[in-house]
DNA sequence: TTCATGGTTCGATCGTAATCGAACCATCTC
DNA sequence: GAGATGGTTCGATTACGATCGAACCATGAA
């Protein structure tokens, strides 16, 4: 009974729909101010601040003053994690909601997901790889073949050092936008890596945003989707 | 705000206290009845009766009846590490109750987590490993040293694949029940594999525990925390 | 069959916490 | 200075849900 972290509280704060929106949108990666949040969040000032006063007390979020305005973001990436973590279970229960994607299109299109690449283009690449046989999908596994392998190599990407690693290379990760999978694991954070080295794209500053220059998206859709 | 898998719904589930040590003692790993859950909840069967059927209605639980028993385990392991994820905000939030390992003695001593070892032993031979300079810590980052790498090695590890992928090689996670950190990660990961294919340990069946015979005991603990 | 035990259902009670109106404070603009 | 906008505090209302007593159903044991 008095055991272990005290989880009801922090999962009671996210449990009130409300707050949940504020973290939710807070996740959408930007800093929003506490009237912005009370509109995102159908709530009236007085009453977002009381919340927002909850959640940094609990070090949920984290506010940045800054003039007349107060800047709330997540406190950190665990908060993140969590919140991700939330939405798998919740998607996998079926308690969902409609129209999950992200509001931000760029975020809806490529973001960053812990290491590696998420949101449209990631999942649309994913199909596309798997239908093109480059990995091999059981239930609950997921396996680079030798095609794979090759077509990777190809691009310049260090196969053997992924694969051989005793870690499982290849993983598949749900996509709370797209409620599809992308791919994830070492070879997920691979491409991401190879998708920024040849400055494809590129992370926007203090955000989970992956930016593709027009070029850089057409070469990707090319290597990833096409052929 | 109707945006998203619907969080709060399910946030709100772990948010009573009843329920939260219901799911706590659940991660330990058994299946518990209606009435254990009772006692350990500290409410009454009515009430402990209740709380199970929200819990299995949004499916975080799940039920196996055995005669006129009915035993309850978590449903998937997305929730188990959910909350672990949720033990890791709580702790870094300084929401702590005391007494915070697990009770199960084996369990304590060494599990899986995600797909790495955990537990006294695992906290225990990170911390010798990192006396010894297997690896360079600084915060937010963890990196293998030129030791670590050639001691890997010698444990037939094989440190190249692990090393060069592109993938963080090691990183730190919190153990819930010892309050430090152990050793996750590709490496984290090999370890654990190289543990399982010597023998010196095995997976229990349906269960999280891993079980160290004497002789592979010995062999860990001279090969990861001794000199 | 009778009894004990595991578990559920029903109804009533009771606390807690979310919410808002109204007033208030703080900062910026003009 | 006056006004406007962002944000907080206070108090009162209200609704939801956790809890338990009591009765009930189901299974297994004697």
């Amino acid at each position: 009974m008095k055991d272990g972290p005290n989880i009801a509280r922090i999962a009671a704060l996210i449990g009130d729909p409300a707050r949940a929106d504020i973290l939710t949108a807070l996740m959408a990666d930007r800093a929003l101010t506490a009237t912005e949040l009370a509109g995102i969040a159908g709530v009236t000032k007085q009453t977002v601040s009381a919340h927002l006063a909850k959640l940094v007390d609990a070090r949920l979020i984290a506010v940045e003053a800054q003039g007349r305005h107060r800047y709330f973001r997540l406190a950190g990436h665990d908060v993140a994690q969590l919140l991700e973590a939330l939405m798998g279970v919740a998607f996998r229960t079926g308690a969902v909601r409609l129209r999950s994607s992200p509001r931000e299109p760029a975020l809806r299109k490529a973001r960053v997901c812990y290491d590696h690449l998420a949101g449209e283009l990631a999942v649309a690449a994913f199909e596309a790889m798997l239908m093109r046989g480059w990995f091999l999908a059981r239930p609950g596994e997921l396996r680079l073949t030798d095609t794979g392998r090759a077509e990777l190599a190809r691009l310049g990407i260090d196969v053997l050092a992924l694969d051989a690693g005793r870690r499982p290379a290849c993983r598949m990760c749900l996509d709370w936008g797209e409620r599809r999978h992308h791919l994830a694991g070492a070879v997920g954070a691979a491409v991401l890596r190879h998708v920024l080295d040849t400055g494809w794209a590129r992370r926007l500053p203090d955000s989970r945003v992956v930016a593709f220059n027009p070029w850089g998206e057409r070469a990707f859709r090319e290597e990833f989707l096409l052929a």
